[in-house]
DNA sequence: TGCAAATGCGCC
DNA sequence: AAAGGGCGCATTTGCA
């Protein structure tokens, strides 16, 4: 159906006007285009905003009289604002107009239910697509690429697919709503109200994390150097797989790929070496160059986008720039600073992923490790070798990290192997491990920890049987039961997307506490299961303590029965990197 | 010249 | 080819 179908359905209401209260309805769907923006900045205030429109119960309207927004904007106040990506439009919004802060049950995001609905099953969920699933009409993409361009005054165009897009977005509320009621499961407002909801406000309020741009720009230039200086010894362009491969094929290296775990077989090769060495040092000129700072950073400070919804398992994800991929090497998170005065209080769970396992699987020897707070990559090597005797230097010791890490994974023989031979040869440790001895190697972990190998089983069969799997909190992830990798996601999804449930409900719970103590919420930064925050020295160590008690408090909710620790810095470091 | 796919790698 | 989950970004490559 072509997409003017959709306004045909709906009394297109003269522009700038809204309908009577009565007509309105308790919900009304909002969109807003701006042009000139930068694309790479669509979470920053670039752009002029050129129209708003408002979807109801029938009604569609315009509004390019910026004058009169305001007052619309108010006039459906308690209503239920719908929005595709909320936090673009409440952010943009904001740059214009008064708007208070809104509650989950006044706002709806089809964007995160399309996802907290349809995640795994989908692998988009852009209005266009909602708008093709449920209401069958094609969204014209080439008037939106006419938003980019700069200019103040609406084509005719333009107008139509402001507000199809508007009536598209209201009525895929409509469907979402019908689906939910439908599966009779209260999980997906549970998770909007708790979580998703609540954080597409939160998200807005992350502060600017600051940098030190000259150390960062004195790296910059060094990597740069190296890169080329490698690049010329090597004789030709290392940046090319193709051209690697025939290098390497030149001196009788044959490889499938050329990427590093493949290469780490021929590491003896000065060639080889090289090439990685290269890969390395080009990866941080590029990535992490001088384009990272003219790119992103704007009086000193670095704002990252971050989508509360990024993964199909429901972690968040980062871009513009990724804050969750920086170089852990001290001379880049070195670069990331506490603001003027202040100091950073860095927290993170420690072994979360092992916790929510032994939640999952409720093995008791897990369980009972975490409680007694053992090492547990020592731990597993204890019983896996069965062999009490085994210390913190025992090279078995990192076998058992392997394992603990691999098996939420689906670490099979052949990959474990592999694993395992590299840590062998890079430590000089003269053994090589078989097929055969990985099969028994897992066999052993699963055996050590039977919780385990019961929970693994039934999630599988879960799998297979329901064709989704879910976290603790009941978000859903669907499975596609032709891809090769889907009996893994059955056991990683409920230990990833778990742990991405309790760090969001931190985060939220941390924003609730500081309102109650009137502090201006302080993140600068979330990775996973990390949160960094930017706080005065002096209520740092208050803030905290609130901060790591609300992540302790966000696991007892969630996993109750697990003991859980959460990193307590004793002095707060002025660097992301740690003491400075 | 511009675009999309392929390739590779940074982090948790 | 064999295969550990999840991302975002840069470069090269193939094709229009």
């Amino acid at each position: 159906m072509s997409s003017s179908q959709l306004l045909k359905q709906v009394t297109v209401l003269p522009y700038n006007t809204l309908p009577s209260q009565e007509m309105i309805g308790s919900h009304v769907a909002i969109d807003t285009e701006l042009t000139g923006m930068n694309e790479e900045k669509l979470h920053r205030p670039t752009g002029n905003l050129i129209c708003v429109t408002m979807s109801g119960v029938g009604w569609v309207t315009l509004f390019d009289d910026m004058s009169k927004v305001q007052s619309a904007l108010n006039a459906v106040q308690e209503k239920r604002w719908i929005f595709h990506n909320a936090p673009f439009d409440l952010f943009h919004l904001r740059r214009w107009f008064n708007i208070d802060e809104r509650s989950p049950d006044k706002l709806w995001d089809t964007m995160i239910f399309e996802r907290l609905l349809w995640s795994g099953y989908y692998t988009s969920f852009s209005l266009a697509d909602l708008a093709r699933r449920y209401l069958k009409v094609v969204l014209d993409k080439k008037v939106r690429e006419q938003f980019s361009k700069k200019g103040s005054v609406l084509t005719n165009e333009q107008r139509i697919y402001a507000m199809e897009d508007a009536v598209a977005t209201y009525m895929s509320w409509e469907y979402q709503v019908r689906q939910i009621d439908l599966r009779k499961d209260d999980n997906i407002y549970k998770l909007w109200n708790e979580i998703e909801g609540p954080m597409i406000e939160i998200v807005q309020r992350f502060k600017g994390f600051s940098i030190l741009s000259d150390k960062w720009e004195e790296m910059a230039e060094k990597n740069e150097s190296i890169k080329n200086a490698l690049a010329n010894k090597l004789g030709f362009n290392p940046g090319s797989p193709k051209q690697v491969k025939d290098a390497l094929a030149k001196q009788g290296i044959i490889v499938f790929s050329t990427q590093e775990s493949d290469l780490l077989d021929f590491i003896h090769h000065d060639i080889v070496k090289k090439i990685l060495e290269y890969r390395k040092t080009a990866k941080l000129a590029s990535t992490y160059g001088k384009k990272f700072l003219h790119r992103f950073v704007e009086n000193g400070k670095i704002f990252s986008h971050y989508w509360t919804v990024g993964a199909d398992s429901g972690r968040m994800a980062s871009s513009n720039p990724n804050l969750q991929n920086i170089p852990s090497d001290k001379n880049f998170r070195g670069c990331f600073v506490a603001s003027l005065g202040n100091v950073l209080g860095i927290y993170d769970y420690h072994q979360q992923e092992p916790c929510i396992t032994a939640f999952e699987s409720q093995d008791q020897a897990l369980i009972d490790a975490i409680a007694n707070h053992r090492d547990l990559h020592l731990e597993t090597a204890i019983r896996v070798f069965k062999d009490e005797s085994i210390t913190k230097d025992d090279y078995r010791r990192f076998l058992g990290k392997i394992l603990n890490l691999g098996i939420t994974y689906g670490l099979g023989p052949a990959a474990l192997r592999r694993q395992v031979n590299i840590y062998y040869s890079e430590n000089n440790i003269d053994m090589s491990m078989g097929y055969r001895e990985a099969l028994d190697l897992i066999k052993a972990y699963f055996e050590s920890y039977p919780g385990i190998d019961e929970w693994s089983k039934h999630q599988k069969w879960l799998g297979e049987h329901q064709g989704y799997v879910t976290t603790a909190m009941g978000r859903r992830r669907y499975l596609n039961p032709y891809s090769f990798n889907w009996k893994n996601i059955t056991v990683n999804d409920p230990i990833q997307g778990g742990a991405a449930d309790q760090v969001k409900l931190a985060i939220v719970m941390f924003d609730k506490a500081c309102k109650a103590s009137g502090i201006d919420l302080p993140i600068v930064a979330v990775v996973h299961d990390e949160i960094v925050i930017d706080v005065p020295k002096e209520s740092a160590k208050s803030i905290g303590g609130i901060l790591q008690h609300c992540m302790e408090a966000a696991g007892h909710k969630l996993y109750p029965g697990i003991v859980w620790t959460v990193s307590s810095p004793k002095e707060f470091p002025i660097s992301w990197a740690g003491k400075d």
